[in-house]
DNA sequence: AATGCTACCAGGAACTACTCCCAATAAATG
DNA sequence: CATTTATTGGGAGTAGTTCCTGGTAGCATT
């Protein structure tokens, strides 16, 4: 755990606002102001690798990356982009429906939301 | 509805692979030599923007088309990357659920699974 | 038929979000 | 303390897509 890796956890612990890496490159430069960004990018793959963070990904946009790593959802805002978490209880299990249907062995079930959120709303 | 435009639309309703905006390309190209690939993406931005064609879109990989615009599931196998269409009936209306839940107003639910196909599994 | 208008075109440059490479440095191990 | 191993900063490269420029096609109005 380098100085780097642990700046770039604290980031994700500090602010829950779902940052992109360039997000998270920025804050971290403040702490450790010659980090590079391919540092910054190896180091969430590090560390979603080990699920220490979680990878949130909407297509066509950066990916974000969350330090709450037990299992929620997320919907992001299609006016600003901001990401907000979403929880949801007993959420049927799509995947094994799948599994049942067709040859595929299921890995993975993804479920994301778009919206727009309060404050885009209100103007 | 320019040659180009039906030509890219042609090649929607002929395969239903899921083919990326360069594999639509390179099959219009067999009727017109000389059509660009930012053409076919224009052409397949109006045709998704008019509900002719559906766009499909894994995180971190190209984005994929379909002339088959009824609602129904995909998924991708993480080996080889095909898409797969899947049907599923009476999935609950999770966005409702979601809508009732916070400050968002719900504007598309993204249901997508990841699994491994027949084929790769085979091997 | 000439004019203006709008939609569309090809080709290439530009852009974004990464990803890869490499020499230099730091950490871990014996 | 020496050496192996992991990690770093910086810069170049990449894929997929979008933007820009100048030009053309089709159509309505004169």
């Amino acid at each position: 755990m380098t100085a780097q890796r642990k700046a770039v956890l604290d980031v994700l612990h500090r602010w829950h606002d779902h940052p992109t890496a360039d997000e998270v490159f920025l804050r971290v430069r403040k702490l450790l102001p010659k980090v590079s960004l391919a540092t910054v990018y190896r180091n969430l793959d590090v560390l979603a690798e080990q699920d220490e963070i979680q990878v949130i990904e909407f297509p066509g946009q950066p990916r974000r990356y969350d330090a709450v790593t037990r299992p929620h959802y997320h919907i992001v805002c299609v006016e600003c982009g901001r990401v907000e978490d979403i929880h949801l209880d007993r959420v049927p299990d799509l995947g094994a429906l799948v599994q049942r249907t067709g040859a595929y062995e299921v890995l993975a079930t993804r479920l994301e939301f778009e919206g727009r959120c309060s404050r885009c709303r209100a103007r």
